[in-house]
RNA sequence: GCCGGGGUGAUGAAAUUGGUAACCAUAGCGGACUUAAAAUCCGCCGCCCUUAUAAGGCUUGCCGGUUCGAGUCCGGUCCCCGGCACCA
């Protein structure tokens, strides 16, 4: 046909359908959809008691500068849940905010010389566009920032409840501080030992602190994970290992000291090797340590030395175990022996009693210290059939469960709990002990030498002392425009916040200067959005409609202190009475991280100079004849570059990918359809150019597909009843579309959108194959609307558009879930596996309908199995229905 | 160090949870279209042996076990990642 004749018919086509784009244009399609949104008010959540609820919450963002890849793939998947649900005819909230406060705002400040507070809302209203750009769909009309004061007032107003309640209350507590710049610093801040900025040894530092009792809700918040089916069971674990509840006895050793009688107390789980005691060891801040230093200089510079180092439990686990004897000695409870006590670096006053009893034999730390010091071992418990060595550590030496003791007087032969009861038994006549119940959880500090953060409401007056705020002058307004200068909490330099009335006595008082921990914050937020623009009260009677939240999806990273941290925060609210719910958060996804490649050049000769860490972006790929990689090269020189294996994406490793470039390259369609297609949302997922080209492949061939069957989708009729003889070959596409389905919507139970979007692919090339004239167009029609609707929240503005120019509707949300049909999906005759011994050797065709005999027969007069075992007799015949019969000869 | 998770083709991954290992993609190779390139479309693609195949053998970090049958369960081991209380 001539050109001008189709150009001609294309024309007349035109005129009597309307047109569609034939290009796929995502920056058009994608603004048209959101402005569809926008105006139908699409996201805008109402309170609706008709309608089941669902409450989906992401994570939300620290406002750094500009949205991570983790953000995207964090929200992608809360705004697929959100649409799906609403498109099950659940009544949605999504919405979103900003955790505002924290240290990178005043690391910003000092750096540009801008205020926190003007960086951080520059922050929040960049992000939030790139946001918006993405097309999720949140309820803005909620938004919170943690740091407006509308929002910490509440923080202020809860701790003054805390405090009232003893559940917040005052302690001496360890910071790290930096004697250069006078400064507390975060462990982040100090780096092998030293401040960041100063390179000073860092030492450590008792200062007074506000901690809040969360140890009083150690057993509810154990007992309570329970109650949690729909949390992941490591998240649950690790949870309950982190609160650590263990049952053991705590006891002391009796000595004189300056002629008064004393105790050393001590809490143990392994009362049972109590016999096997040959030293004690105490924190180096503890009272004995103290008493022992006064007349002895080298133990007083030991006793410094231990004050200097980490606070960190990792760097206290991994560093090398030190100790030094005091002189003094205590009395064995039981056996009244002389037991020498010791100071050991390892020993932290904060846990516990500052101060361990030391049984060398089944203890493997007390063990290494024992060798190193040449002290006494003295096993005490016996293995059958072990010899204990002194040689070595055995890891049966701290077995407790296989052991009975020896070497102990009247409770040899005892197995554990009988040993435990007879030497309880003891401590408590002697009045020296009793059973105790303790946990690893430790009160939660929340006090913060810090400018950027929620003013801790107390005032400090000479006469009175601590005076909290009373409720009438909340909130305590945080200055905005103070710039830190990394010299220290620069709010004490600030009269106008400093200065101020004690509410008591009326006399001239200062405010407490120490802000909360970022934690406070993140932990109520969730019931904030519920109760959005409520200044008279915390939350309202809207937090019952809406809590708990039915989906939270946020980080693994944050499995244990934020999620614990919000379970505590909520038990205390509804202690309070302000809430009704006992658990914040009713199912939780854990996404995993989002990697990259790390490339890097060390420094040229000498070790001198820092490593550089280059883009990805800029780095180009060698492959050899085989398509191994075999090198990789800096794309500006040329000049070879080092992998440094796949990271998290990060600031320091510099390889970051910014997703604002992917959008603006392909659309936010593509980014979100590459963020689920590529891992499953709780594993791990490794960034690729070319996946995102592959996904962008996809859409474009979506919207040509969409366009071509334009005309016939809009004029096609409904699938045939019976779809056989000559249209068998179309009962197959019919038939696969809908198996498919079937395995998306199984797969979206699940969480697993890599798959269901590997479905939306598959469906594609189905409908592709399927021969177009005829009642072609009908399965077409109904196969393009299933694909369109399943789609549609991994990719809702291309679906958005094409479900219009198709003339399915005027709006997709508002279509129903499509579901499998069981017409569809029947078949005749199904194809079984046939093994051998367990090992594949054919297949057999039989009827959807037979029954077990009949595959067995069949099976056995097959010419396959009649080839493989000629002659041997059936031992067994194993027939799983639907899937395979194994013979066994 | 302790707690938790992971390891499958060249790569991301799948396997309805003990039943055909590698779906869907990516990369690569070959072809069509094009003056050419891009884009698009079609075909091949775990490894070994081979008489080149519609035969056979091997393969889910490594070693061992349970089972008719193990990527999946059990024991051991190596490596990687997350958390460890003031990064968020």
């Amino acid at each position: 046909m001539a050109p001008g004749i189709i150009d001609f018919l294309k024309r007349i086509l035109t005129t009597l359908t309307p047109s569609m784009q034939e290009k796929y244009l995502p920056k058009e399609i994608e603004q048209a959809a959101q402005q569809h949104w926008e105006h139908a008010a699409a996201f805008r959540a109402t309170e609706d008691a008709a309608k089941p609820k669902y409450y989906c919450l992401s994570m939300f963002p620290y406002p750094s500068g500009k949205l991570h890849m983790g953000h995207v793939r964090n929200y992608t998947i809360g705004d697929v849940l959100s649409r799906y649900h609403k498109m099950r005819g659940f009544n949605v909230l999504q919405p979103m905010g900003w955790d505002a406060f924290g240290l990178p705002a005043e690391n910003a400040a000092m750096a540009n010389g801008v205020p926190p507070a003007k960086w951080t809302y520059d922050n929040i209203a960049y992000m939030k566009k790139q946001l918006k750009s993405l097309g999720f769909a949140i309820d803005w009309e909620r938004e919170l920032a943690t740091c407006q004061p509308q929002y910490y007032q509440w923080n202020q107003w809860l701790f003054l409840r805390m405090l009232e309640k003893g559940i917040a209350y005052l302690k001496t507590g360890t910071v790290n501080w930096d004697p250069v710049d006078q400064t507390v610093l975060a462990n982040e801040q100090v780096i092998d030992g030293r401040g960041w900025r100063t390179g000073a040894l860092v030492e450590k530092r008792e200062i007074p602190m506000y901690y809040l009792k969360i140890t009083d809700y150690a057993d509810e918040l154990l007992s309570a994970l329970d109650t949690l089916p729909g949390w992941p069971e490591r998240v649950k674990t690790m949870q309950a290992n982190w609160i650590g509840k263990s049952h053991g006895v705590r006891f002391a050793f009796p000595y004189r000291l300056g002629g008064k009688q004393e105790k050393l107390w001590v809490y143990t789980t392994r009362a049972d090797t109590i016999m096997g005691v040959t030293f004690c060891a105490v924190a180096a801040e503890h009272p004995l340590a103290t008493h022992a230093a006064r007349n002895n200089l080298k133990l007083a510079e030991f006793i410094e030395e231990c004050k200097r180092g980490s606070v960190m439990e990792a760097d206290m686990a991994t560093m090398e175990k030190k100790g030094m004897p005091t002189g003094i000695f205590v009395d064995h409870p039981l056996t009244a022996k002389k037991i020498e006590v010791w100071v050991g670096n390892y020993v932290l006053m904060g846990y516990g009693e500052g101060a361990v009893m030391a049984v060398p034999a089944h203890d493997e730390r007390d063990f290494e210290f024992a060798k190193k010091y040449g002290l006494a071992i003295k096993p005490v418990i016996s293995v059958a059939g072990q010899t204990y060595s002194l040689d070595a550590w055995q890891e049966w030496y701290a077995d407790k469960a296989h052991g009975v003791c020896v070497n102990s007087g009247k409770y040899n032969d005892l197995d554990y709990p009988s040993a435990i009861d007879a030497i309880v038994a003891d401590l408590k006549a002697k009045d020296l002990g009793d059973q105790q119940i303790t946990y690893r959880l430790r009160d939660w500090g929340i006090s913060r030498q810090r400018y950027w953060g929620c003013p801790i409401p107390i005032i400090h007056c000479p006469s009175c002392g601590v005076v909290p705020v009373p409720d009438d002058q909340l909130p305590v307004v945080l200055p905005d425009d103070c710039v830190p200068d990394g010299s220290g909490n620069p709010l004490r330099k600030r009269a106008d916040f400093l200065d101020c009335a004690c509410p008591k006595c009326g006399q001239a008082a200062k405010r407490e200067t120490d802000t909360m921990d970022t934690f406070v914050d993140s932990s109520w937020y969730y019931a904030r959005y519920c109760s959005a623009g409520n200044t008279q009260a915390m939350v309202d009677a809207r937090s019952d409609y809406w809590m708990p939240v039915d989906q939270y999806i946020g980080g693994i990273e944050h499995a244990i202190l934020h999620l614990l941290y919000s379970r505590f925060w909520s038990k205390v609210m509804r202690d309070l009475g302000l809430v009704k719910y006992q658990e914040p958060f009713a199912n939780l996804l854990t996404q995993g991280m989002v990697l990259n490649e790390i490339f890097f050049r060390k420094p040229q000769g000498g070790t001198a100079g820092r490593i550089v860490y280059y883009n990805p972006t800029e780095v180009d790929l060698q492959f050899d004849d085989k398509g191994n990689r075999c090198g990789a090269t800096l794309r500006s020189d040329g000049q070879p570059v080092e992998s440094g294996g796949i990271g998290t994406m990060s600031k320091s490793k510099n390889n970051g990918v910014d997703p604002q470039a992917l959008v603006d390259q392909y659309g936010a369609d593509t980014a979100r359809f590459f963020m689920m297609f590529a891992a499953p949302p709780e594993q791990t997922l490794e960034w690729s150019d070319s996946g995102v080209e592959g996904s962008f492949r996809f859409l474009k061939r979506l919207w040509a597909f969409g366009h071509a069957m334009h005309d016939s989708v809009r004029g096609a009729g409904k699938v045939p009843e019976k779809l056989d003889g000559a249209l068998a070959a179309l009962a197959d596409v019919r038939r696969e579309i809908h198996l498919n389905l079937k395995q998306a919507n199984y797969d979206i139970g699940k969480h697993q959108f890599n798959t269901v979007a590997s479905a939306a692919m598959k469906i594609l090339n189905a409908l592709e194959k399927t021969p177009r004239p005829g009642d072609g167009a009908a399965v077409i029609a109904e196969g393009l609307s299933i694909l369109l609707r399943l789609l549609s929240p991994i990719t809702p503005h291309i679906c958005h558009v094409l479900w219009r120019e198709l003339g399915y509707g005027d709006d997709l949300l508002q279509a129903p879930w499509p579901e499998p049909l069981a017409a569809a999906l029947a078949q005749d005759e199904i194809e079984l596996v046939l093994q051998i011994n367990g090992k594949l050797r054919g297949n057999l065709r039989v009827a959807a309908d037979a029954t077990r005999e009949a595959i067995e027969a069949a099976a056995l007069a097959s010419t396959t199995v009649q080839k493989h075992c000629e002659g041997k007799p059936t031992k067994k015949v194993i027939v799983v229905p639907g899937r395979l019969v194994n013979i066994v000869v």
